[in-house]
DNA sequence: CTGAGATGTGATAACGTTATCAACATAAAT
DNA sequence: ATTTATGTTGATAACGTTATCACATCTCAG
């Protein structure tokens, strides 16, 4: 309703000029003791608060960061966010924040508005490794810094996790403790430069082992994974395990496995990528590579804000991998009484 | 680095003044058509856009919402974020987004925060209905709604789901289908209205049928929460059945059920508030009350607009009030072969 | 005391946008 | 031919801050 008050309002009420004013609540020094504290009875009174719109457009500082993540319902991401929120608090930073459906048109027209806004940063899980144009000229002169996932541009900082050799661990797990050897990759979205990583990994293990890789990015949906596990489970030669790429084709395998009335280990292996916090209370208790999610968030805000204070657009930006972790539950035999051979 | 090419830049390459610039970006009339493809062409020429900051100054209008929820790993709240993002953008806003991690004075920290941003209106998920600040005198002329909690202020908009008759009709399914006389409610955090509301439905469901209650506010942590349920499950007269008052609540009941051995629904049956991914792959399946995450941010952050479209400030807000549904499946008893007296 | 430095303060001009007004064409109406 | 309308444009002044400069006072060494 009423407008609200400005600096001039506090100024005329303490008596004093509005550069005062100005210098009082900067902190800056030359202020004699007794016209600081009219100025902040004034404040006080009139229960002043600056404008952030004026200061940013004045001091090219929005003190603003742009988030962008594909969804907000999934665990990850979500937790990811979360640690952002939490870092730039601590640097006295709001976040703007929005979904791009892990679409690469979404994203571009989200960053392009972010960049309106004048944010003094982006921090980015891309959609597309290739068709992310958050690389483009019009970016220059905003700081950017991806997370999870990197796009083909040497001066971007990303921060990602150890997703081939997460994966080929896992995998080798299966091979090694278990004694697997049809085993089955289960993704979806070729165009994930994670489910591509993963997928190598998994490409390398059964390679190194002799075996014949066997995977699908095709688990677009639960009814898609049940049919092709259907198809997979049958024959003559069976597959004997799955290493599904993230927590949502883990959740989607587990659920046709359950329907089907397979059992877990027993019948069929489980082993995820990504950990959440059910998967130690499903039945059975999920192997999973746990990735460091908080963490992920939280370096790559600070790496971030390093760049926003010291304004460096390096020509090769850093990239830092966080290792990940392989918790060996149940899905995936061990603790389970018979072995296979 | 270089700085961004401003209107002015823009007129004098299109060799016009700044208003026609301004004119043809607002899509005002009267600008020749000539004079306007001349303007588009040195703005694409140049990649201009319209600074946010200095537009929002001039015109008190920031396009940029607040959100404050308690914690983003939430699968619900952040549910209800995802939401409210995507209607936002509909609008054209952007969403700052924060988390308050329930704490009342981190809350209004982060909303005076956006006030200073001049967002045209905050969405929040209070955290106390007692201790929230939100409605005070500071707050006024800023368009604020609440989700899923209210605070004790009637001028607010306020939409939330049936939290009591949801409870109510749970308990009353435990009582009535299975005939569970000794049920004991499990929560965390009286200061929470729903949790609050919830109790309050479950008391009057055994009330109605003559039933003594017995609640616990206290599971904060699944330790605690485990011990709560050994405690109760032991003695003279054990408990039958849990409900439980919320997700968090929910996993640490069946995760303690489950390390202690109990067969659920067999030895002991459970049901919980709010409905999640994996309700139905657990073991048993869940039966929960399913709130309506993606609504309750969705209708939230049309109310929000609709106010600040019209720049209304009620003397008594709208309070609406969504269905909850009652999604029966295994781990309350039913379908299960046998069946108590 | 005189001049140099420190200290405290305010006027002014930006930052990039847009509302308002005034100016000029040109077309239509008398 | 003169008025009246209509369409098209630009100069100017804000919005609320802050950097810069300028002007006072005051302190103290010489």
């Amino acid at each position: 309703m009423e407008r609200k008050p400005t600096m001039n309002d506090v100024a005329r009420v303490a008596g004093v000029g509005t550069m005062t004013v100005s210098r009082v609540l900067n902190g800056s020094a030359n202020v004699a003791e007794e016209t600081a504290k009219r100025v902040y009875r004034a404040i006080e009174k009139l229960g002043y608060r600056p404008n952030e719109m004026a200061r940013a457009l004045r001091n090219f500082k929005s003190r603003t960061i742009g988030l962008i993540v594909p969804y907000l319902f999934d665990p990850f991401f979500a937790t990811c966010a979360h640690a952002v929120n939490t870092v730039a608090r601590e640097h006295g930073y709001s976040v703007i924040l929005t979904t791009s459906q892990d679409d690469p048109a979404t994203e571009y027209n989200e960053a392009q508005s972010m960049l309106q806004r004048h944010v003094e940063g982006l921090l980015i899980i891309p959609a597309d490794i290739r068709k992310s144009r958050v690389n483009q000229a019009e970016f220059n002169g905003t700081h950017i810094v991806t997370l999870d996932r990197p796009v083909h541009d040497a001066r971007l900082d990303s921060v990602q996790v150890q997703n081939q050799s997460g994966a080929k661990r896992a995998v080798q797990h299966l091979i090694q403790e278990h004694g697997h050897s049809r085993i089955s990759f289960l993704g979806f979205n070729r165009s994930l430069y994670t489910v591509r990583a993963r997928f190598e990994g998994y490409r390398r293990a059964m390679q190194e082992n002799g075996l014949e890789p066997m995977a699908t990015f095709d688990c677009s949906s639960e009814k898609t994974t049940s049919d092709i596990i259907d198809g997979q489970l049958q024959g003559e030669n069976p597959v004997t395990a799955f290493f599904t790429a993230n927590n949502v084709t883990t959740r989607y395998a587990l659920h046709a496995l359950l329907e089907k009335g397979v059992r877990v280990p027993e019948e069929v292996a489980l082993v995820g990528f990504d950990d959440f916090e059910l998967a130690d209370i499903l039945h059975p208790k999920l192997t999973v590579v746990r990735q460091p999610a908080s963490e992920l968030g939280r370096v790559a805000a600070n790496v971030l804000f390093e760049r926003i204070k010291r304004d460096e657009f390096p020509e090769e930006g850093n990239r830092i991998v966080l290792p990940v972790e392989l918790v060996v539950r149940r899905s995936c035999g061990c603790d389970s009484p018979q072995k296979r051979g």
